[in-house]
RNA sequence: GCGGGCGUGAUCUAGCUGGUUAGGAUAUGAGCCUUCCAAGCUCAAUGCCCGGGUUCGAAUCCCGGCGCCCGCACCA
């Protein structure tokens, strides 16, 4: 095969954009290392991502360990539900879910099926030791989660309030094929925002109610204005359809063709252990078809509840009631002095029952001990109506999670972004990359090599580092062979010297994607730039 | 994880019916030339995926591993 992805992992591998893993030593499926342009696209990847989540949003980021203790993800679920069950046909190879299989049999040819788990988070022992198991996270999330209690301080105990991480997570993929589609080790930028539970309302929905948006649902595709999709019920709340709306703008600012993404809405018996509603940016890519690279998902009260209960901390909010209300309450009183004969050892579980039960009918109440059930007489309690002054209520938050591959990301805009035209019957390859994302920003070249332009182009180049700006020095080859260097790898603008420059100290500016030019005064060249580097 | 195909400089490839200084092209570096889109000339550096076996001798044949591709399965 040789179709675009070929071609793209070609140049990407020989421009030091994306090298295989460990290659001197055979390789390593499912690990990919990002050369020095690799690095610097995928960094301003991540930098305008923090634009939208940090700056435009108002979150905040930390930065939590990889490893985590074993205990961590066993209360949020990871490691009971993490887990593949598969088994094997011994006979005819064939692979199974072992739900779907009826007495151990291949339902193919009746073979013997062997069984197989396979856990998909990474192992590893801490300490000199080793005793402790440990895993290496499966997704950064838990480590916001099990900030919360600090984090809920940090904000000063307001509510709604978001809190980003990015950075590693590991899964330990029984097959990693497609490249750096599927990784063992990527990148993920994830945003918990935490929500009063039934609300999940959106204080900046109305701007993007009218946003028209490509949504899948059960295969079938339709478009859609997001306030429409939430007042259907399409959309389960105004949180959710706000961060698909900014998860669109966001990949379109990268630089995603916006034909090649749509939002597709998990099935049921698709969605993760903890989420209730979920729904995945997909992108189209030529070779791998749609590919899920944003996940958003609804993740309800799950977490904090999970970890809550296994940690024992406290994960609830207090919201305070405008005005105070006074709520009437029956309790009930127990006579413990007649209690306690009657039901000997048993006496304080019955305490602890009916204390807590709701009363429901006066007259009659029972409790069950151990499969029997015991019928309080009258004589041993007394139901009291009382009034509570109440402030506020305690809850847990819900939480809207976005959460984004970076390195699927990486990859589509990569492959969306590549153009292959022809110059004078030659292949000749253009990176079309936004100038916000672009490893290099601009390419500075003397016109020919000599006649003091090489000294001008050098001290132009030197100005444009000493502002932060991103740029190379090229004086070899012809003035062509530079410019197509610099369209491989993305680079929206090159600057030239030329004898003109010596007479009215203007520079060329040629453009990427038209080839056209214009001149400008060189005074004005960095912060021309600068205005076009942002976004 | 299973079955099939493949593995030659950074890239594409010749050689693969055992014996060659392993050839070419592109890209890269140095130099010459060059007044705006991969021109040309000279020179240079880089390779038989790894390990074992057969053989006097292995890029070539055999076995194992690893990687890549295709199918099955898996994929919050």
């Amino acid at each position: 095969m040789n179709d675009i992805y070929d071609k793209l992992m070609a140049v990407a591998k020989r421009r030091g954009f994306l090298y295989p893993s460990y290659e001197i030593y055979g390789g390593e499926a499912g690990f990919y290392d990002y050369g020095p342009l690799g690095s610097l696209l995928k960094n301003n990847i991540e930098n305008v991502w923090r634009k939208f989540y940090i700056s435009q949003e108002g979150f905040y980021e930390i930065s939590t360990p990889v490893i985590t203790p074993y205990e961590v993800l066993k209360a949020s679920g990871h490691v009971d539900e993490f887990i593949d069950e598969i088994g094997t046909c011994i006979k005819c190879n064939a692979s199974f879910k072992v739900e779907e299989l009826k007495d151990e049999k291949c339902p193919i040819c009746g073979g013997r099926v062997k069984k197989g788990k396979l856990n998909l988070m990474f192992e590893t022992f801490i300490g000199a030791k080793k005793n402790k198991h440990a895993f290496l996270r499966p997704e950064t999330a838990q480590g916001i989660f099990v900030n919360f209690p600090m984090l809920y301080e940090f904000f000063r105990r307001k509510i709604p309030f978001g809190v980003v991480q990015i950075g590693k997570g590991f899964r330990n993929e029984v097959s990693p094929r497609q490249g750096i589609i599927r990784l063992r080790e990527f990148s993920m930028a994830e945003a918990e925002i935490f929500f009063s539970e039934e609300k999940k309302k959106h204080h900046r929905f109305m701007e993007i109610k009218e946003e028209e948006m490509r949504l899948l649902l059960n295969e079938e595709e339709m478009k859609m204005k997001l306030g429409e999709a939430v007042e259907t019920g399409i959309i389960g709340n105004e949180a959710l359809a706000y961060y698909m709306a900014l998860t669109k703008n966001f990949l379109l600012t990268v630089g995603i063709d916006e034909n090649k993404l749509r939002f597709r809405k998990h099935k049921e018996d698709e969605l993760a252990h903890y989420a209730n509603e979920c729904w995945d940016a997909e992108l189209y890519s030529e070779r791998f078809g749609w590919i899920e690279c944003v996940g958003i998902a609804d993740r309800s009260a799950y977490d904090l509840q999970a970890h809550m209960k296994a940690s024992g901390a406290e994960m609830r909010v207090f919201e305070k009631y405008e005005e105070p209300r006074i709520e009437k309450r029956k309790v009930i009183r127990l006579k413990m002095d007649k209690i306690g004969p009657i039901f000997k050892d048993k006496a304080k579980i019955v305490k602890e029952k009916l204390e807590n039960m709701e009363i429901v009918n006066e007259e009659k109440i029972t409790v069950e001990i151990d499969g029997k059930v015991y019928e309080i007489g009258k004589e041993l309690y007394e139901i009291e109506e009382i009034e509570e002054k109440v402030t506020g209520r305690r809850y847990i938050p819900h939480v809207i999670e976005p959460s984004y591959g970076i390195d699927r990301i990486f990859y589509f805009i990569l492959e969306h972004n590549y153009k292959e035209t022809k110059k004078e019957g030659e292949k000749y390859v253009i990176l079309s990359l936004p100038a916000c994302i672009a490893p290099i920003k601009a390419g500075v070249f003397p016109l020919v090599n000599k006649d003091g332009l090489p000294e001008i182009a050098r001290e132009i180049e030197k100005g444009l580092r000493k502002k932060g700006i991103m740029v190379v020095y090229d004086d070899s080859g012809s003035i062509g062979r530079r410019y197509a260097r610099m369209d491989e790898i993305g680079t929206p603008f090159c600057i030239t010297v030329d004898y003109q420059t010596k007479e009215d100290d203007t520079i060329t500016i040629r453009f990427r994607d038209t080839t056209e030019q214009i001149r400008l005064q060189r005074q004005k060249l960095a912060d021309w730039l600068k205005e076009r580097i942002e976004f």
